[in-house]
DNA sequence: AATATCCAGGATATGTAATGTCCTGGATAG
DNA sequence: CTATCCAGGACATTACATATCCTGGATATT
């Protein structure tokens, strides 16, 4: 039930190549800025990039570049790309083995208790759909000196 | 990101305890009423109770019994009791390392990436709480001969 | 064309947490 | 006193996230 670190990193990625200013960055560079792991990171990267969130360079000069601005993304795209979509609650079926499981007629009909733990899952994603990087990126910037300092970081 | 399997045995080993009409019942029969490995069944039954949601008896004749009725039992306090409440997303402090984390000056106030995600799951939470285990039992019942079953099944 | 740089992706470790097993001790009914 | 059952600590096993490495392909530069 924790969730991938794999997601903050993406985030502050994402974040940081926001600031770096279009242009793409390599993914050593975006490692190094906060002692990532860059081969581990690039992974990370080239899930972003196969969900359509980054857009990458190859050859000299190459990297990572954004695809859309900031608040065209939301929590929910970077959280689903790096986790993948699968359901958290996933039933075993266990009311079908054992002593009960033999007595009983198969079940019919779809699972309340899959029901119910879909729609809470389900509103947690609508929460996270509904904030974008735009808005994280205002509270967290500090001041124009952070993307001097990120831009700096990051060449 | 998966929820531990133990939530789905916890939730049927609670619909079998109230069917099985308030006496003790002993996690074997329990476990065996699902087919499930009894000693780590037991251990999710201890957590069960260490959260108020079981009773347990010890000696002859003694095993688990509900505390309440199921009317009063949410999904949340399951999950909750089987995987603990700590948040899932939890921060590295990456913005603080690497380079940019030595060039940065230290970030004040609370985090704006950790506030979205605790409202996300907050709401996930909320959505859990508004299910009681009775409302799931009454859409999984399929009539009074499955009772009958259940209670045999738990002999 | 040759070369240096960089991403793509498979194969493979390593670490960590969930899962599963075992054993000892304490409580209780008979 | 004894048989039964829970409490809980100490492992073993498994699954998965994390991390590393290496080969190949693409591209800008020379
Ligand atoms: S009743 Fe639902 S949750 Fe339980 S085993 Fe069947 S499908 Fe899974
Ligand atoms: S900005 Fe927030 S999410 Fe990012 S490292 Fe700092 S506390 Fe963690």
């Amino acid at each position: 039930m924790r969730m991938a670190k794999g997601v903050e990193w993406a985030l502050h990625t994402l974040l940081n190549l926001d600031m770096a200013g279009g242009g793409p960055v390599g993914s050593s560079q975006l490692a190094q800025a906060h002692g990532l792991p860059a081969p581990y990171l690039n992974k990370q990267l080239q899930q972003l990039s196969r969900a359509g969130l980054l857009a990458s360079t190859p050859g000299p000069r190459g990297g990572f570049s954004l695809t859309r601005p900031l608040d065209a993304i939301t929590l929910l795209d970077v959280v689903q790309a790096i986790e993948g979509d699968a359901d958290m609650f996933q039933c075993t079926e266990i009311r079908c083995c054992g002593r009960i499981g033999e007595l009983s007629p198969r079940p019919t009909g779809p699972c309340p208790v899959k029901n119910a733990m879909s729609r809470a899952e389900a509103s947690w994603r609508e929460a996270l759909a509904a904030q974008t990087l735009a808005e994280i990126k205002a509270e967290l910037d500090t001041g124009p000196v952070v993307g001097e300092i990120i831009r700096a970081a990051l060449r």
